[in-house]
DNA sequence: TGCTATCGGAGTGTTTTGCTCCGAATGAAC
DNA sequence: GTTCATTCGGAGCAAAACACTCCGATAGCA
């Protein structure tokens, strides 16, 4: 706190700045450790930061939950654009994978439908799909990629490692994650095995969740 | 309601026995569904039954929770019998993998740590595992389990499955989550793939989420 | 037609939690 | 050094959520 800060522009907005950026890594580790119901007191005290700072930045807590999907939403999206530039199909899907629950992209669907959602949000997710969509046909195109797998069973697997997730770095949650990832990846890639089961996910199933509707309760 | 019930026993006493059970059932589909903040009062709802009766038999959420955990362990121990006593070791590995996920054994599992453990529940917990080392090392015997697969990896592998699990019966989202489990099981089957990344996961981990304490909050 | 055992659910007391408000602390200006 | 503007931190509050109790209604039995 009395440690000096002028390694910015200016002093105390520096400190601002730097709370913000603060406030919101804290915030995507607590959500994703505890889900939507974590606390907001628990923020702040993660961040390091005051209740007044936090709320002066982020109006409520929805807003600081929006914040951070739009961000989950434009994350994954450079995944996937890294993805298509990779070298090969293989190694951008798996890393795009890799990435995407590391970097716990999925532990924010479970607030799907507590969220009001706005239409820039829909944009942002659609675009995020159809990278995705380009992304996994690449792999297919290049026969690498286990048939019958659509760009919707990747989303879905991507939602069910990040689910309370991500585990912080170094931890043996994070070691165990990786394990059953590298296992599913595996099960991912083109060995012939026997069809999938099932019809394929339904891109209606996939956005109605977010439909925002008050709570069912 | 007003339906007749004089198939068992006795009319009343009949009604009771059926409300128990009913419970029991809404509680794990419930507690599947959203997570140990699910209410008392949906449990209730819906198991059509009134919060006197649900009181009556269980005298408190928590003494809920812990018959449910028993259960669930009692389930896959079960399964883990069946998997022994099946014809081939590959058959029963997965049997298991899909009845404990189908069942929702491991959507119990994020439980741990806010619920008072009995001796006999870690007797129980126990057996379990000790009866899924079998299995697993019968696959191991047989050649069909990917080298360096233990029985822990299993473990965590259907409580990640189970976590929000198990979708009701019939609905997309259960179809999802069979399609997803049918990759992983793929990749836990011996193809020589290359070796699991980091250490195996260890017993101490696994159970200390367990151990009571009050909350961190 | 009473009598007993069980049922259902509205009401209650408590805890939790999102959010506000204000005194303290910091840095810039002069 | 003093003053002023800005930002910080966290105690406190009002509202909501929720586990649990209590009692009138109801179903079986004699």
């Amino acid at each position: 706190m009395a440690e000096s800060q002028h390694r910015s522009r200016r002093g105390r907005q520096a400190e601002a700045e730097r709370n913000d950026r603060r406030v919101l890594d804290a915030a995507r580790e607590v959500f994703a450790a505890h889900g939507a119901d974590a606390t907001v007191a628990e923020i702040a005290a993660r961040a390091g930061v005051g209740m007044g700072s936090l709320y002066r930045r982020y109006g409520s807590k929805s807003d600081l939950l929006r914040q951070l999907c739009t961000q989950a939403m434009e994350e994954s999206i450079q995944a996937a654009e890294a993805a298509l530039a990779a070298p090969d199909a293989w190694t951008g899907l798996s890393d795009y994978v890799r990435a995407c629950v590391a970097r716990g992209s999925g532990a924010l669907a479970p607030l799907a439908g507590s969220l009001e959602t706005t239409p820039e949000m829909w944009e942002t997710s659609r675009r995020g799909r159809r990278l995705l969509e380009h992304v996994v046909a690449r792999a297919h195109s290049e026969g690498v990629l286990r048939s019958g797998v659509t760009a919707l069973d990747v989303a879905w697997l991507v939602e069910f490692f990040g689910r309370r997730g991500p585990a912080a770095p170094g931890t043996e949650d994070e070691a165990i994650r990786r394990r059953l990832l590298a296992i599913s990846l595996d099960g991912l890639r083109n060995r012939d095995a026997g069809p999938l089961p099932g019809p394929a996910p339904s891109a209606q199933h996939y956005e109605r969740r977010w439909q925002t509707e008050p709570r069912t309760s």
